[in-house]
DNA sequence: ATTGCGAGTTGTACTCTGCAACTAGAGCAT
DNA sequence: ATGCTCTAGTTGCAGAGTACAACTCGCAAT
C-alpha cells in the first residue's frame, strides 16, 4: 500500500470516528441551539444574506428541510426573509440582532472549546488543516458522492 | 484576528459541516446501514461480540436507542444474540456470517468512495490530512468526553 | 423473602430528513 | 402576447434516530 492508500485509510477512518462522535457531542456542545441551526446562522452571518436554495446547496440538505429550518429560525426571531425586489421568488435571509447576539454567544463558547482542544498547534498546521478540510467539503458539496 | 484564530474558526465549521453531512448522507449512499449500524457492526467485529449495554456505554447512546437498533440488526440478520449462561440478564451480541460479509462490503465501498473522493490531492497533502484528523481526534478523546 | 440493582424492552414524543406534489414568479421562444 | 419551461419555496407525508420514563425479569446481598 503507498503512502498515499495509508493517508486516505487514515482519512476515512477518523472521519468515521469525528462523525460518530459529533453526533454524540452536539447537544452538548450547543444545546439552545441544533447542528444544522447553528451552521445556517453562521452562514448568513458570513455572506451576509443569501436565499434558502443556497443554503440547500452549500449544506446537502433538501429545500424543505431548509425551509422548515428557516421558518423555525424565524419563529425564534433569529433570522428575517426579506422579498428581492428584483426577482420575487427569491426571499433574502438575514439575520435579525437578536440572531446575531445568539450567534455570537453560541459562537464564543463553541470557539473556546476548539481552541482549548487545539491549542498547541503551530500556527502553520492550523492554516493548512482549515484548508483541508474546506478542500475536502467543497470536494463533497460538488455533487460527488458523499458518504 | 490573526491567522490563528481565522483557521481556528475554519477548522470548526468544515468539522460541523462535515459531521452533519455524514450524518445525513451516509443512509443515502449506503441504504442497508445506517452510520450507527454501521459502527456497531465495526464494534461488534472488533470486539468479538458483546453485551447492548457496552455498545450504549461506548457511544453514548441511550439504552433504549441500542436496543432498536439491535433488533433492526437482528431482523436483518446480521447479529444474533446469544443468551449468557452465566447470567441470564445478559444477551451478547455477535455478528453472523452475513453480517460479516455486509460489512466487508459496505466497508470496501466506503473506502473506495474516500478514494475517490481523495483522489486528485498531492500524496503530500494527504499524508499531512490524516495526521492533522489523527491529531486532531486523539486529543478529543483525550480530553473531553465525546465518546 | 425482601430489597435493591442491572440488562433489556416498550410506549411516547420529538427532531431531522428526503421525496413528491404543489404554487407562484421569471424567462424564453414563437 | 401566449405558452412552455425553469427556478424558489412550501407543504403533506413517511421514516429514521433519539431520549426519557415506566416497565419486566433475573441476579445478589441481607
Amino acid at each position: 500500500m503507498t503512502a498515499a492508500e495509508t493517508a486516505v485509510e487514515t482519512i476515512q477512518r477518523e472521519m468515521t470516528v469525528f462523525a460518530r462522535r459529533a453526533r454524540a457531542s452536539a447537544g452538548r456542545m450547543h444545546p439552545e441551539l441544533s447542528l444544522v441551526s447553528y451552521t445556517l446562522l453562521g452562514h448568513l452571518e458570513e455572506s451576509g444574506g443569501c436565499r434558502a436554495t443556497d443554503l440547500a446547496a452549500h449544506y446537502a440538505l433538501d429545500k424543505s428541510t431548509v425551509s422548515r429550518q428557516v421558518a423555525a429560525l424565524e419563529r425564534a426571531g433569529l433570522i428575517e426573509r426579506r422579498l428581492d425586489p428584483e426577482d420575487h421568488r427569491v426571499q433574502v435571509l438575514h439575520l435579525t440582532e437578536t440572531g446575531q447576539e445568539v450567534l455570537a454567544q453560541v459562537t464564543r463558547r463553541r470557539r473556546a472549546a476548539f481552541r482549548e482542544r487545539l491549542a498547541d498547534w503551530p500556527e502553520a498546521d492550523l492554516v493548512r488543516f482549515a484548508g483541508y478540510l474546506e478542500r475536502y467539503n467543497a470536494r463533497a458539496s460538488a455533487g460527488l458522492a458523499d458518504d
